[in-house]
DNA sequence: TTAGGTACTTATGTACTACATTATAGTATA
DNA sequence: TATACTATAATGTAGTACATAAGTACCTAA
């Protein structure tokens, strides 16, 4: 009962700081190019030393909010979504209930391929599933059984034309390195990779997508109630 | 042709700071809650000033790596994923193809969702969706109409018992909205959230599936080809 | 006139020192 | 034994100084 008193949160001030400059930006309306203050001008106006106000400032730079020249001072960009959150995708820091769910969002992202997939492949991309599940059939190695996974789902979401999708996946892949070592993936599926291919070859989305969830039943089975 | 040419990173003390402490952390395969060294002697042990070694500390205390208790030192610590992925999702400075990206995201999560809606749904959740579209008829007003969206969609989330799919999508919103109002949304689809309840309450997976397509089709069309 | 160099200016990057703050541990006291 | 006080050791904040690099303006020579 006493666990559920989390202890006051003390922000330093560079904490805040970090929050006032966020706020600025937004209520000024800045975007990508603009330029900021000096840090001097930033320090004077609130009223901080201009070591904290770095500390703010090289949060922002991390993230790719702002970036600094020498003389020229410091301009607005467009920061890279996922560059932030591939430096906190670490396994060995993450804790499991997290670990589960990301494990489940991955499902949803390729059960909910179906349509985009129908949307954007071509021949090429057809070849190309073709010639990876050729070597499905000496997957005998551990290891060389988990590269195929690789290959194949990772094909499918670059089919999806979506880089942002495909970035994702791919940071995303430690993680189910981790989950999948610990169980459940002894059971074989009864769609094989080669049969996802041929549905998509000629078949239509409606069974591409029964296909899918088929193929990854193993994995839903694991998953439970909650 | 010349403009793929991008300025050559040159990195600042701190950002190398940054590189080497993580590098430090997995090296020693370090856990949440295990110790880390002081900052002067972090600063003595990279040879820099502890200025540089605060930076790149904030960095990694932004992110929630690390916290820090005055006297105590600093303790490694489970970063939360969606923390920092918070802090960058500004729709003032996304450019429009990662946001076209991420709502694709989007509507792949929504169409793959059907598998855990059926796993994890209760008589209580339906009760609730049932109780939000109720106000459904009287959506007149635009800015009802997108807030009844909201409540079902979120709804469907939460059934799903992800926390952390529930809380993406909390922060998503903004950049939906943002897209919504640019366009394609004034097509009215053939199947309505009432539909899909009833269909949740009474019909099976695969029907709840082929609605939940149908009732996105409009976004799913304005998608193209790329 | 113009290309190219030189000195100047200015904003960021780094280092160092000093002190405030506060949690912890250790000590003294009732 | 329990409480109060004290010392100490770490982080938090401020300020100064100088290095570095990138513009800017001026100046010189072909």
């Amino acid at each position: 009962m006493i666990n559920d008193l989390t202890p006051i949160a003390t922000s330093t001030r560079a904490d805040i700081v970090e929050i006032r400059i966020r706020e600025y930006l937004s209520s000024k309306k800045l975007k990508a190019g603009d330029t900021l203050p000096t840090e001097l001008e930033l320090a004077e106006a609130l009223d901080v030393s201009r070591n904290v106000l770095r500390e703010a400032l090289s949060r922002l730079r991390m993230l790719g909010l702002i970036e600094t020249k020498k003389k020229r001072g410091m301009v607005l960009s467009a920061p890279d979504i996922l560059g932030s959150f591939e430096r906190v995708l670490n396994p060995q820091l993450m804790d499991e209930n997290t670990m589960k769910d990301i494990f489940e969002l991955r499902l949803l992202l390729e059960l909910g391929m179906a349509d985009l997939l129908y949307l954007r492949k071509t021949d090429k991309d057809i070849a190309e599933l073709e010639r990876i599940v050729k070597k499905d059939k000496n997957a005998d190695a551990e290891e060389f059984r988990i590269s195929q996974e690789i290959a194949f789902h990772g094909k499918l979401y670059e089919i999806t034309g979506n880089t942002t999708l495909k970035r994702f996946q791919t940071m995303l892949m430690p993680i189910f390195g981790f989950v999948l070592n610990k169980s459940h993936h002894s059971i074989k599926s009864e769609v094989s990779h080669s049969d996802l291919v041929q549905i998509l070859k000629t078949g239509d989305r409606d069974a591409f997508s029964k296909a899918m969830q088929e193929h990854l039943r193993p994995h839903l089975e694991f998953l439970g109630e909650r």
